[in-house]
Formats: C-alpha cells, structure tokens, sequence
DNA sequence: CTAACGTGTAAGCAACTTCTTACGCATAAG
DNA sequence: CTTATGCGTAAGAAGTTGCTTACACGTTAG
C-alpha cells in the first residue's frame, strides 16, 4: 500500500495526548527515555513505541549518550501543518476575526511575518 | 473505552487526505454530498463516513435543503489546534531569545517569563 | 400510487493502533 | 568477569479505522 503522505504522518502523530505531551514536555529541555516515561502511567516500551512514532513525523530526535538516549523536539517538522491550518485560515479571514483575539498573544511576534494584519 | 479529547478528535479527523481534501473543497463554498462524493474514486458512504468524522470534530455542519444535504465548514473548530500548535513554535522561539539572556546570567529566577521582554 | 434519487446506517473485513510482556543488546558498575 | 541499567524490538491481544456491499428511509418526479 502507498506510504503515508507526510500531513497524515504529522497529524495523526498528533492525535494522541501522551505524544503531544511528550511535545510540550521537550519543548522546555531535552530527556532521556526513562525520564519520560516515569511521567507516563504505561510501560517504558509504550512510551519507546510513542517515540517511535514522533521520530517518524521528524517531530523528536533521539541521540546516543552513552548509556542514556536523549531525546530533543523538532518543531520545525510542526511547520508544514501550521501552514496547512492558515491556508484554510486565509480563505475565512473576514469571518474568523475573533481568532485574532484567540491567537494574538501566540503567533503576533516581530521575529515572524506569517500572520499580515488583516484590514481593519 | 474513555472519550477522546477535543484536540486528539480534532488531530485524527485532520490525519486523513480525503478529509483535508474534504475541508478545503468546502472552504468558501458549501456542496452537497453527492457532489463531493464524486470528486473522490471511494463509494458514497465511504465519503459520508468521513463527513461523520469531520462533523464529530465540529469541522462540518451538514443542512438538509429538501432532498439534497448541504455539507459547508465550521471553521472556529480549528480554533484549538491551530492554538496548540502555535503555542510549541512560540515557546521555542522563546527559548532561542531567551539563550542569551540564559547564557549571561548567573542565576535564574521566573521572573521574566513575559514575551514583552525579549528584544535584542 | 410507483419509481428514482439523495442520503444514512448496518454488517463485515483487512489493516492499523496502542498497549502489554518477554527478550536481546550495549553500556556502566562492582 | 558478572550483574544491573537504559533502551529497543518482537509478538500478541484488544480496540479502532477505512473501506466495501446491502439495505432503509425520506423526498421528488411521473
């Protein structure tokens, strides 16, 4: 069968509350597998397997040190999706002007110039 | 055997390419069901399943007009995602504008968490 | 009325997910 | 060396997904 393409990949990797956890969790710093998964209710292969999955999306990177393997975040794998979200944003802008106020705080920053102001 | 999450639904309903192509199809322009339906080379209810998909995740509204359905967006569903996903880029953007500061203090306190402080 | 159309649901099936336990392998420690 | 630790993979159970065909139900046409 076809392989996935890579939006599929990305979303559905996701679509789950541990991996996006597992995210926001190496957001701040990089850990090492058992590390994470002491913060996980399931088994330490569940959380292997969660990484797994996170690698295959290009989102978490893992490296050998020594005895331990860190694992760091990937974000701009996120890139593709995000875009993909303000593409159907950019079609609706006169009706999601209340999105402003949902998003201002997050996305309004000098270092990016993927959200114009709109027309007021 | 527990519910899904609000953003996992929303995640998996995105994690499909007919779905995506689903979504932007009926950005700006309401269709019937039998006219997406044949945009597709799946049977009919293949493509009504997905639309079950998309209106579980509140992505699709669908209206009987007499006879025919008419299938059009609800975009605020997006709301969510298109939040946490921007949440991981700011919150890396923040580490990178903070590494300077990280690296030219001694001590670090949680004072300045706050986005205004960080400009060259 | 009867027939055709637009649509959703049911049942079934193959493929994929998400967890488990058991094991293998490399590195570190005694 | 021998043992413990960190990690991955294998195999299997249980649930979910994405399709199919068959059918039911309401709406429109003749």
């Amino acid at each position: 069968m076809p392989p996935k393409d890579p939006l599929s990949i990305t979303f559905s990797a996701l679509a789950d509350p541990t991996r996006r956890d597992i995210v926001a969790r190496l957001r701040g710093k990089p850990m090492t597998v058992s590390a994470l998964a002491e913060k996980y209710s399931m088994s330490r292969p569940a959380v292997s397997q969660h990484l797994a999955v996170l690698e295959r999306a290009s989102l978490v990177e893992r490296d050998r040190r020594g005895q331990w393997i860190e694992c760091s975040l990937s974000p701009a794998a996120l890139d593709p999706a995000t875009e993909w979200l303000n593409q159907q944003r950019v079609t609706w802008n006169e009706r999601l002007d209340h999105l402003d106020d949902y998003l201002s705080r997050s996305t309004l920053s000098e270092n990016h110039r993927t959200q114009e102001g709109r027309k007021s």
